[in-house]
DNA sequence: CGGGTTGTTGATGAGGGTCAAACACGGTGG
DNA sequence: CCACCGTGTTTGACCCTCATCAACAACCCG
């Protein structure tokens, strides 16, 4: 397991909210100038299927970029499913809301990744996404990229792959809730994350959450206090070093032991 | 919501593993003899999508039928994903393991449903299917079944289709297990099973349980003593009567209630 | 610099897990 | 036919993990 080699900087160095957003400084701040030949996540997004070449199309299937700021919503539940959404900089959950008014976070979701893939049946978003922070997402209508499946076997495959994978981590996420303790899901989560970060060309050692205390609780079925005490107990063991929202994984082995895997 | 009209006889009388297979019968032991047009589920099947006089498209399609006796797997963990699976009669669990041996049952699958598009994605199977008695289930090659995607646009949207059905699935069920207590998991669990027989055209308020405690609490990530438990618990509120594996619900209102939905 | 949000830590208790005993039911074989 | 066994279920007693309630500390932003 390599280190990447795209990892100039620390990203334990990076100011809060920029360890991603410099990505669309470079795009400026437009709404049309979607341009996915020059997408730095080109290779980890829907569009790594499709040979450089044939980009361009992309760039007609995507027909505009959206600009989040934190807290604000890509989609809420109830809403017509119309297109998904590639996250682009910055972060988004997804919640579910139980009728009763209860709240959980069932994704967070980083640059390159999907979001969007469950209301294509019921064509109505049963769930809601909301930016972490100041985020930006390509949108991508459904009907276009269907469409486009049909010229692109390749592209068809690729959507038919990313909906699997999403049952997948679905079906891994249940199986931590369901007989995990909390130390088990706290470890399970920050090497998942760890994951992600490194192949988005960020250390996976040193990185900063972008979620609160209480929305990783939500997400792993726990309360803040929870995640904040096994977070505590982790530090005292030397497994990590947290301090407010930058961690640092001292010893990932160990992590991988309580974790289970 | 009216009562099925195909339901001729009461689920209720039906002796254990008599309740599908009857189907079955019909149909004789031959793995060869698949035969969409004549099935009893082709209303709730994935061929549903294809006007009746093109069923036959599917004959060639489904190649076989495989019979699987009670405990027998479909797939494991690791094999190579080769298939989707119809159920045809029946029923079946799909099960994942975490490295340390801990077992969950992510699933349960009645006739006419679609199991194994969790491995589409990586071309392993990473759970496990087991019969939850003697069952049927139609093998659906899953190239052919793309490679007809191609012809078939309305085949295409229906497989997305089912793809982000099981995604909602799962985001339902962990908002479940991370939420919910274990009187509302299990009145959810009932109501929903409930749902479940009457699209099949049984009876939604009397029905039999193909698994056992432990197993439910698997899916529901309880003990079989919790479920044992709450099962009693209800039946001396007069929620339901539960004699072994025969479940009447006689109050579904109030079990809507504790669910919370 | 102050008020709001987020995070830490402690004390207490409840929901559900664990262990244990006994029962129900469906075979099986004498 | 009945004794026997194994699997599945029920119920009780006890205990542990994690939720709840509460106070306080740290940080953030205008």
């Amino acid at each position: 397991m390599s280190m990447s080699a795209a990892l100039h900087q620390p990203a334990w160095a990076f100011p809060r909210n920029d360890a991603f957003s410099f990505v669309s400084r470079a795009v400026a701040q437009s709404r049309a100038a979607v341009n996915c030949s020059g997408c730095y996540h080109r290779k980890v997004c829907l569009a790594n299927v499709v040979p450089d070449r044939e980009l361009g199309m992309f760039d007609e299937l995507i027909s505009m970029r959206r600009k989040l700021s934190r807290g604000a919503t890509l989609y809420r539940a109830g809403d017509r499913f119309e297109a998904l959404y590639v996250v682009h900089s910055g972060g988004f959950k997804t919640v579910g809301r139980l009728t009763h008014g209860e709240e959980k976070i069932t994704g967070f979701h980083l640059p390159g990744e999907l979001v969007g893939l469950d209301a294509i049946d019921s064509a109505k978003h049963s769930y809601e996404a909301v930016a972490l922070e100041d985020s930006e997402a390509c949108v991508i209508p459904f009907a276009r990229l269907e469409a486009a499946g049909q010229k692109f076997p390749e592209l068809r495959h690729q959507l038919f792959r990313l909906l699997s994978r999403d049952i997948s981590r679905d079906q891994g996420l249940m199986l931590l809730l369901g007989v995990m303790t909390a130390e088990q899901r706290l470890a399970t989560f920050l090497l998942n994350l760890s994951r992600r970060y490194q192949r988005l060309g960020f250390s996976p050692e040193r990185f900063v959450l972008r979620m609160t205390r209480e929305e990783i609780g939500s997400y792993l079925g726990l309360t803040l206090e929870t995640v904040s005490r096994t977070l505590s107990r982790f530090q005292r063991e030397g497994h990590l070093a947290v301090r407010q929202r930058d961690i640092e994984l001292k010893n990932m082995g160990a992590l991988m032991e309580t974790a289970g895997c």
